[in-house]
Parts: structure tokens; sequence; C-alpha cells
DNA sequence: TAGACATTCGAACGAACGTTCGGTCAGCTC
DNA sequence: GAGCTGACCGAACGTTCGTTCGAATGTCTA
């Protein structure tokens, strides 16, 4: 519970005009940068972004408030940077992860799994990054937006490619945003004391939502009796 | 999208200690912060608990800012009694259809269309369940967690029906917070026109999330090879 | 008709907000 | 050692926040 997020380095984006020094100064700003936005992370899961204050950021990093803002050029930026770098690595780790697995059961397992190992170690920029959907405005928020649409759309090809393959007839997009809905809630409730790790629960949720889709696509006994 | 949670009436509550006048003017009152709350549920909605201001609500509601502080004590206030009055008549409603209903399937998806049905008639203010869940403090955020906990507890007592009458084996807690994390995230991206309505959708997630369970418990053919 | 009470509002309160200003200080180059 | 630059800060800016006060209405009872 105390700190997450422990990889935000060299988030590497337009900044505000740096100028390549020959060799130190460039990373101590940025390991500096990414301290503060560690701590932002915390703070903005705790108290969400509309309800923390810059002055909360500037007690928590033991940065001056003005300080804070050689960093950062409004608080909208820190949590577009939050969002944009823990999505990116998500993404990004994903592909890498895809591309060796080409069974299209096992590379939804690796979807799952992917998604739970990283939402498990870093569970405060997770909260952020879900909680605060819709917070960020304008060409930041149309950025973010645009990742989450190439997220949904990976995991949707997936789950095309198995239907596919096994001759199945389901709804990808309730599939899709169903399992988002399994796999995104979770940080409301995981507790690493009694509920399982990564691995153990990529697993479970794998098996899970794999027996869903593929015996409720196939009505072999009492399909839909709904009414209730 | 415009307006929601048609039926907030008489919440029925300690208030600020009204006496019951003869006839009309108790409802009078009801009725006026009914129609308050309505609109801080579409408020609170649009821009979060912290990020509206009660000038907000006030223009929203055309009564003035001070005028607000007849009905209700604080924006805290306002946001608790939204909370309660939709979780209890979710939990109040449930209820009363399980009542009619006794096969341990049958069970689980009366739950699951109870809640589909509400959420999507009520979506500004099941948002505002949702995504306020950790924001009331002290008593009355208390209040809000034990209404959350014995939902909690009669959807996982269904769940352990079910398993004992199939004489199966899974966990119950994770069975229970994938189902929430299905239909609790529905907010974030059910759109009418192109989504099922709740009777189709409550058939397709009861006949996903059934199908999850019943043969993810008993590994019949290629179970957990989960790696990745 | 007087008085009590519910309803409503304009105006203001002090506190907190995000951000900026002007400055100090260390380290570097010439 | 003068001049520049990046890092950082105290103090303040103007605005907005949740809330309160005092007064003005209307409505009902005695």
């Amino acid at each position: 519970m105390a700190l997450a997020t422990p990889d935000i380095r060299s988030v590497g984006l337009p900044l505000n005009g740096r100028k390549a020094k020959p060799d130190l100064p460039e990373k101590d700003f940025d390991r500096r940068m990414a301290m503060v936005l560690e701590h932002a992370s915390r703070i903005f899961c705790e108290k969400g972004y509309e309800g923390a204050s810059m002055r909360d950021l500037s007690r928590a990093s033991g940065m001056s408030l003005a300080g804070l803002y050689h960093y950062f050029e409004s608080k909208e930026e820190l949590l577009y940077l939050i969002q944009k770098h823990t999505f990116t690595t998500i993404v990004e780790r994903l592909r890498e992860r895809l591309e060796g697995c080409s069974d299209p059961e096992e590379r939804i397992r690796t979807f799952i799994h992917n998604h739970l190992e990283y939402s498990l170690a870093n569970k405060e920029a997770m909260k952020v990054l879900t909680h605060e959907d819709d917070t960020l405005k304008n060409e930041r928020g149309a950025e973010i937006a645009a990742i989450k649409r190439e997220y949904y759309r990976i995991c949707l090809d997936l789950l095309e490619d198995l239907r596919r393959s096994q001759g199945l007839q389901f709804s990808g997009r309730l599939a899709v945003l169903s399992l988002f809905g399994m796999v995104n809630w979770i940080y409301t409730w995981h507790n690493p004391r009694i509920d399982p790790h990564a691995v153990a629960m990529a697993a479970q949720m794998g098996d899970f939502f794999l027996h869903g889709v593929l015996y409720a696509a196939k009505p072999k006994r009492k399909a839909s009796k709904a009414r209730a």
C-alpha cells in the first residue's frame, strides 16, 4: 500500500524544450521529475485528482510549491504524464509478450496476465488511470483516449481470432468490455494479504473468462433461459 | 444521456428534525429535495464530487446558493443521500425479486438482471455511487460501506448456494468480485444506441458468467495451463 | 390582525485553490 | 571574477470554494 509505480523513468516527451547538455544534468532532471511523479501518483490515488492540491503534492515530495512548477507546467500535466506513462508501458509490454505466442487462447491468457501483473505491481498509478478516466480535456485527453482505443482494439482482435479459430458466435464488444470490467475493478478490492498474486489470479480469471466465452457461445446444454 | 435517476422520492431519514404537519407541506419539502438531488446526481456524475461546486448545483437546480442549505446541511450530505437512496433501492428490489425464486442458477440471473436494470435506468446515480466509493468519511461513510457489505454478502451467498447445489469448487470471493467488476464497469461504456438493453444484456452476461463459473470450476478439458 | 414559521435570497465570510513573481544560490564558462 | 543558467523557494496574486448571516417574502394559525 505504501508506494507503487516504482518505474517511472525518462518519460520521453516534449517537456518544456530541454536541450541536451554534455552528460549528467539531463539525467538528474529526469530522476527528480520521476520522483515527484511517484509521489503524485500516490496522492492522486488517495484523494483523487480534484481532491488533491498542489500543496499536498509539495508536502509529499518535499519540494516547495513553486519548485514543482520548474518541472511541470500545470497540475493537469502531472496527471497527463502519469496516465500516459502507465498506459504506454502496459501496451508496450503486451506487444512484446504477444510476439512469442500464437495460440489464440494462449494469447488471451497473455493479455490477462500482462494486465494483472502490471496492475498489481502499480496499483496506485492504475487507479489514477482508471479513476480519472475522463478528467483530462482537449489534446491531452484525446491523446490518452487514443491509447485507450488502441488497447481496446488489441483485445478485441484477440477475441475475434479466438472466435474465428473455434467457429464460435458471440459479441466481441460485450466480451472485451466484460473482461475490462473484471480486470479494471481489481484495484477496488485486491488485498495482497488474502488474495492471490498476479500469476495465480491471471490463471483463475483466464479460466473463468475463457470458459465463459467458449461455453456460452455455442449453447450445448441449458442456454439462456433468461428472465428473472 | 440527458437525465436519469427519475425516482428519487421521499428518502426517509432524520433530516433536520422536520415535524409532521397536518397534510401537504411535508410532501412539498420532499419533492423539492428530490428535485435538487436529481440535479446533483447529474452534476456529480459529470464533474465528480470534488470537481462540482455548490454554485454548479445552484445553477443546475435553479435555486440560490443559500437556498440549498435550507434542504441540506452540507455538500457531503448531498452525496450521502444520493448514495444511500441508490444503494438501498437496489438492495430492496433485489430482496423482493429473490423471494419468488429458488433455483440457485436462476437466483444469480435475478441478481444480474436486477443490477443491470437499475444501473441502466439510473446511470448517473450509479456512477456517483461507484465512482465516489471512498469519498464519504466517518459515520456517513461507514453507513454506506455497511450497505455495500450487505450487498456483497447477498451475492456471495447466492454463489455459495450454487456451488453447493452443483458440488463445485471455486473461490466465491473471486467470482463475486469478478461479477461486480463486469456489472459496475458498464457505466463507463454502455451506449443505449448500440448496446443491448437491460434484459438482453442481463441474459448475455448471465450466460457468460454462469458458464465461466460452472465450467471453470470442474476442469473437464484443458483447464488452467496458465503461464504467459 | 398579529405572530409564528417555512422558504428563499443577496451578500458576504475566511479559507483554500492553482499559478506567478522576484529573488537567492550553486556551478559553469570565458 | 563577471556573467550566465538551472534549480529552487517565500510570498503573494486573483479566483473560487463551502458555508453563514440577516433580511425579505409568503402562508397558516390564533
